[in-house]
DNA sequence: TGTTAGCACTCGGTAGAATCGAGTGCTAAC
DNA sequence: GTTAGCACTCGATTCTACCGAGTGCTAACA
């Protein structure tokens, strides 16, 4: 469904002055959102050359796409091409104190079930960073199960609970129409336990097909749990900060087509996923193959536990964004909340 | 913290001129989102009097406080009061075949877990009306506890899983600065099932307080479930469709606000609880006391099993929203809902 | 007494013209 | 290769005129 993200080529090095032209261009339309003039890059530090060169490399860079013109008589405004090459240059930023401060404080003090921490990162992100932020928690595909449960709602209705090494908690209802006494739910649970036990979702195991009602219970039991692994193998999502959405954008319509996507959980993790093999941690407009997020860039930061990818972060602003600061912070907290929950196992051992 | 909400003074009625200008004001405003001038009312059929009389029936309905003016010389637009005499008098509607085979189709073929339900229910709400939706599925306050299982996910981490009889399983992780072995996993687990099972949430069981390993694990686990009840109850939000609100409403500002508040849903249930017991189901304007919603109405309707309420569902859209269609919908889609819960016990006893 | 036609008036919205100025591209001199 | 100088472009802003939808008032009417 989700095209594949452009991999970002590693874009052949301009010139020092060129590059010094883009980053000041980029760096001030980010702050204020408006096209850029030769006369303001030239004041820029760096830079010991009148307005009328800026100008003429302008005109180049344009030619090689990295600027682009409004109008006549207007600034340069970056290109999704120039936004590329002043993130790949864009040299390491740790966020303030403050902040840091900040992000130590909430992993000190945040306790509860992984969701809960999960929602609350997204949270700490989004404010932090004043954009949208997206939190995906992994899947428990490859986690081994630790318990299966038999519950009894009432004769015809079962609810099987499955508890995963990964702490995760899943359940899953079972309707019959026959009704179905204590103790045959009794007997269903233990050999479900017998087969589920240690296994996990990505290896199916094999129910024997016996035609009793036991045995039909066990089997409908499993494949309904079984039936969830392919699609969604239990990714979770969790956004923060949506109503930052209408602050990055000025055009309703385009606020709107950023809310369409990001009501599409699916979609999310599909268009994280891909950013995050592709490689990069950035995607910058076109390049994450979503029309409706043209105007977009996604920062992803994965979330590692011993090395296996186990989530990660993100962060969804305009093209425009801050990529320094933002960057920063997902990195930041990516590694925070990896090693929080290395943190909890170790203090297991 | 919500403020409550006004409850609808029943209006004194107006005489039927006045009221068959109000509701022509506010069809045409509900429409075209423009100030309605006295000429395009006295064309209304119901209606065999001049726009000269309108207008001094305008002038009244101004003074009385139903109708108001943008600037002189503009056309009447309704305030909320003038929204909540209409709503009070709006006759029974009910919505369109098409729409009503979308519906019972929709409840046809839905499966899965009550959340997934929920889920779904709320896009379809949003689909229909095109507003944003939300639906409330009841805290488990008060179902009875029918398993609990302390499954150990390492030496110093056990999880508590429990199972209620409305189907709902809730987890809980425990940690213990001391290892704890298997069997003393074991025996906890049966004291807390001992504790626990039959009971409910609302109605707090004594922990006994030996001292030992196996009954402060009991204790934690037990105070850990516990603690979850007072503050959420476990009421569970979905929120369909948020990319309405950037149709709904003009300005960018009001976007951010409406989403600001959706995003928390503590709040969102709270908004709707107090709609709920105001006994109306529609909140107009500055009605329902938040300051940020002051452009914003808001439809609910109680979904109940057995007469006990059991959630709800909402719409939310800008005062001038689609009135008829709307509660329509919402009442259409509370009842099937209600049904379709009660249908799935049925099929038990 | 309620209703209505007539009319002067208000005022937001739109269109056009004038102007401003930021910024450009080009050229010629350095 | 760089830069000062300069004519030029074109969006944004301001101002004006004007239109017209809609009002409120008044006087006549049923």
């Amino acid at each position: 469904m989700a095209r594949r993200v452009a991999k970002p080529r590693a874009s052949a090095d301009l010139d020092a002055r060129k590059a010094t032209i883009l980053e000041a261009v980029v760096t001030e339309h980010i702050d204020t959102a408006q096209p850029v003039g030769s006369s303001s890059v030239a004041s820029n530090a760096d830079l010991t050359v009148s307005p009328a060169t800026v100008r003429s490399e302008m005109v180049a860079l344009e030619r090689e796409g990295y600027l682009a013109q409004p109008h006549t008589s207007a600034g340069r405004v970056p290109t999704d091409k120039g936004y590329r090459y002043f993130v790949d240059h864009l040299g390491d930023a740790t966020v303030g104190s403050a902040q840091q401060r900040q992000v130590a404080e909430f992993f000190a003090h945040v306790r509860g079930e992984v969701e809960d921490v999960l929602e609350q990162t997204s949270t700490l992100l989004s404010e932090m960073t004043s954009y949208t932020s997206v939190v995906v928690g992994a899947g428990h595909g490859h986690a081994t199960i630790l318990s299966s449960q038999l519950v009894s709602l009432d004769a015809n209705h079962q609810l099987l609970v499955t508890v995963f090494s990964d702490g995760a908690v899943t359940k899953h209802s079972v309707f019959t129409p026959y009704a179905v006494t204590p103790s045959d739910v009794a007997e269903a649970a233990r050999q479900i336990n017998a087969l589920l036990l240690g296994t996990s979702l990505e290896h199916r195991v094999q129910v024997p097909s016996r035609s009793d009602q036991v045995a039909s219970l066990v089997r409908d039991a499993v494949s309904t749990l079984h039936a969830e692994a392919p699609t969604v193998e239990g990714e979770q999502v969790f956004i923060g900060g949506s109503s930052r959405v209408a602050e990055a954008f000025n055009g309703v319509e385009t606020v709107r087509k950023v809310l369409a996507i990001l009501e599409q959980e699916l979609l999310v993790v599909s268009l994280v996923q891909d950013v995050l093999e592709s490689g990069s941690s950035v995607a910058i407009g076109s390049e994450h193959g979503y029309e409706s997020l043209a105007s977009c860039a996604l920062i992803v930061a994965p979330v590692t536990i011993d090395g296996q990818r186990a989530g990660a972060v993100g962060l969804l602003g305009p093209t425009r964004m801050k990529y320094r600061e933002a960057l920063a912070a997902a990195q930041l907290v990516s590694e925070q909340l990896s090693r929080h929950f290395v943190g909890e196992d170790e203090r297991v051992q």
